[in-house]
DNA sequence: CGGTATCCATTGCGATACTG
DNA sequence: CAGTATCGCAATGGATACCG
């Protein structure tokens, strides 16, 4: 325990670190990493995918991976517009805990629900 | 027949699941689990480890945990109020998963600035 | 100590309309 | 097809004040 100290204490990520990760988890981009990692879609393929996402929504979210390096955006034909959007290796990288992620929800969210249950008649009893 | 189907079998979680990711992955909430898988914190002490939260957020982040399973709040005290907050069984599930979501974050930083800076050059020069 | 209540600024997001 | 532009509302989040 000599040495250490700094912001040891602190998180283990800094200010613009924790963005990224922010970034990365968020509601629309995990969906649309574990959409293309499954394989390259086009842009109204990918909105088919994932059917409650806005193109706004969309537009952003897919900018923000692209610039991130987790995504490839490739203009693929000119006229009428054709752009296809691939995972790019950094966010293969990525895949696993992607996975992970949706499993431990998929495994855990009985439980989560008994919790409520348990938690919203307590509150309610009191309050 | 369920009539809830439409084009949604084709994700992994429902609406409602992916809602319990999205407060599970939540800023705040990541920190805080991270945290208290450490040890048991009390209210203030929490506030200290997380310098950047306010009051407000923490509460809020802290009662959603707690009505989801994730951390066990105690009452320890009642004279001057005493409040303990530790990781319950649900929540220590995830401590894996939230050390490698920290631990991919640190990992590959670096290479997102790379990406970055790229994507920006790029959008300069034809901006 | 551990909150709640309130106000307020900012942001996010959906809906809509339009473009190369 | 694949976006951009704009508007308006609703939710988030900080600051502050107060309470058991």
């Amino acid at each position: 325990m000599p040495e250490t100290t700094l912001a040891e204490a602190d998180s283990p990520l800094n200010a613009e670190q924790r963005e990224l990760l922010d970034q990365v988890l968020d509601k629309w981009s995990l969906r649309v990493l574990e959409t293309l990692c499954g394989r390259p879609l086009r842009f109204n393929e990918l909105r088919r995918e994932i059917p409650t996402v806005t193109q706004k929504s969309l537009t952003t979210t897919l900018r923000r991976l692209e610039r991130n390096g987790m995504v490839e955006r490739v203009v693929t034909g000119t006229r009428p517009l054709a752009v296809e959007y691939r995972i790019a290796p950094l966010g293969k990288t990525l895949q696993d805990l992607v996975d992970a992620l949706f499993g431990w929800t998929a495994a855990n969210y009985a439980e989560v629900e008994r919790a409520r249950r348990r938690f919203d008649d307590e509150t309610t009893q009191r309050g």
